[in-house]
DNA sequence: GGCGGCGATACCTCCCCGGTATCGATTGCC
DNA sequence: GGCAATCGATACCGGGGAGGTATCGCCGCC
């Protein structure tokens, strides 16, 4: 199986729609209806059921898509990896959320930066969920990722701390005059309801609150008296004076942890992570 | 990148002989030549770097080599589970060690079997150190595991049990009438060196040890009185009245784990691994 | 029933993969 | 020191396959 074909079943499957997907990729419908039927013979396997009017998936189109994502991020890791490798500058590049484990993140730069034979740490900060695929994908190396909400699987982890959450409330609001919460509090406040982050492909789920890019917007908005969150308590440490924090106690508890890809052979990694395990 | 391209350099890297791997791929060598010169052109990247009469990795090489295989491993896995996807039958490959945790693996599959929508499991065992690339390539669906032998990473894991280890010696071994051993005791035994195993690629490390492919040669040989080894104690249940089993106390702890690949979203992975968790 | 949308087919072109023959460089040997 | 052997690179050729355009066949819809 070539990544070129992978990469066309993965467009078809995804679009469910030969032209568009052809658009996408940047070639015509017949070369990538053909391309499609050939892989679907080599394999000897039904990926896809097209009506001439609809097209869908089979049992193993769906598995082909899963497996077929996983593949091409482990070749386009290897393509970047190959790449950054080769320009001598070693370097690390490390992702997180936005405005999340502010003081760990530094503390972990400044024990690491100590450490003879350090490299230089690229920060990339990204929203909710898109850490995973640049992790995966070898556009960073190392992450750290909140659990339960970011999913570790696939990964090579290290837990750095465990904290409890907070609501994040306008002041003034009649919550903050008590001295923590129920999740059941927070969870259904008239006029305050919780934002909505975006999926990993960019679009956002249905639901009632305000859609949010960023952390910035998300404070700016419960200033507004828009939003409320349940967020780490760790984001206390950068709170505009215009918001007040109450703890929430029967909130799961949100374990940060450092990940990195397997079979990552990098010194450099794992200097990193031993600096961040003797935090 | 394509596939073919990261095969051939793959091939190249593991032989440092265009000629021989060439041959291994089945190819003649000039194209193979071509094709490596191509990918490093395509990539801006040296891999290799050749004197007429000596082919060496360059550090990037390496990087590609690691990331390559990962790279392969995860497209062939991405064939073989669409092909068995499409088969209809759906059944399970779960390997193991031969001859570890015997009495775990029966209760492991007849507490699965009870379930409801429960499906076949094919039992593969294999040699030590073989199930990883088993379970990376998609030949397998679940493994189990012994840290800290074998190495969890990339894998997700449940823990299902922790052990401690017994030497294994010859009945009639002067140590056998002791209660219990440390690890110096065992590991100079004059005339009964540690055996060896083989590694991935079958080839075995260098050493005074006989070589051993399997349990049964294993406990032969201790028998034999040609060689003692330090197992998990598990391997008690289906000992030959020939062999005496000696704790050895400060032997590291052996923890057995149900080990998976990520993004499995099957069904019938997840109702094995809850059936193990719950034996 | 005609129209429009969609995937499949037919057919053509050209690139690139693979093969053979050969070169050029390095090494080892007498 | 020169000659042969080894090994990777280069030159050149042929065929398969990837991609393009034109068109068909099928279906849903006004």
């Amino acid at each position: 199986m070539e990544t070129r074909e992978l990469r066309y079943f993965v467009a078809v499957a995804e679009e469910l729609h030969f032209g568009r997907a052809a658009q996408r990729l940047g070639i015509a419908q017949p070369p990538l209806s053909r391309a499609i039927q050939q892989l679907e013979r080599r394999l000897g396997v039904a990926l896809l059921e097209r009506t001439s009017r609809t097209v869908t998936l089979t049992e193993a189109g769906s598995v082909l898509l899963r497996e077929g994502r996983a593949a091409l991020d482990a070749v386009d890791a290897a393509d970047r990896r190959t790449r950054r490798a080769a320009t001598g500058r070693p370097g690390l590049v490390l992702v997180t959320k936005a405005g999340a484990s502010g003081d760990l993140l530094r503390k972990l730069l400044d024990a690491y930066a100590a450490e003879p034979g350090a490299v230089t740490v690229d920060v990339l900060l990204c929203g909710p969920a898109e850490q995973e695929p640049l992790l995966r994908d070898g556009r960073a190396d190392v992450a750290l990722l909140h659990r339960p909400f970011d999913s570790t699987t696939g990964f090579d982890t290290e837990e750095l701390c465990t904290e409890g959450q907070v609501a994040l409330l306008p002041a003034g609001h009649p919550l903050t005059t008590r001295a923590h919460l129920q999740m059941a509090d927070v969870t259904a406040l008239p006029g305050l309801p919780m934002p909505r982050w975006p999926a990993p492909d960019g679009t956002y789920p249905d639901g009632p609150g305000p859609r949010v890019r960023d952390s910035a917007q998300l404070f700016q908005l419960i200033a507004l008296g828009r939003a409320s969150a349940v967020l780490p308590e760790s984001c206390r440490t950068h709170l505009r004076g215009d918001l007040v924090a109450v703890p929430v106690l029967d909130a799961p508890t949100v374990t940060t942890v450092i990940a990195w890809p397997p079979h990552s052979r990098s010194r450099a990694v794992a200097g990193l992570v031993r600096a961040a395990t003797r935090l």
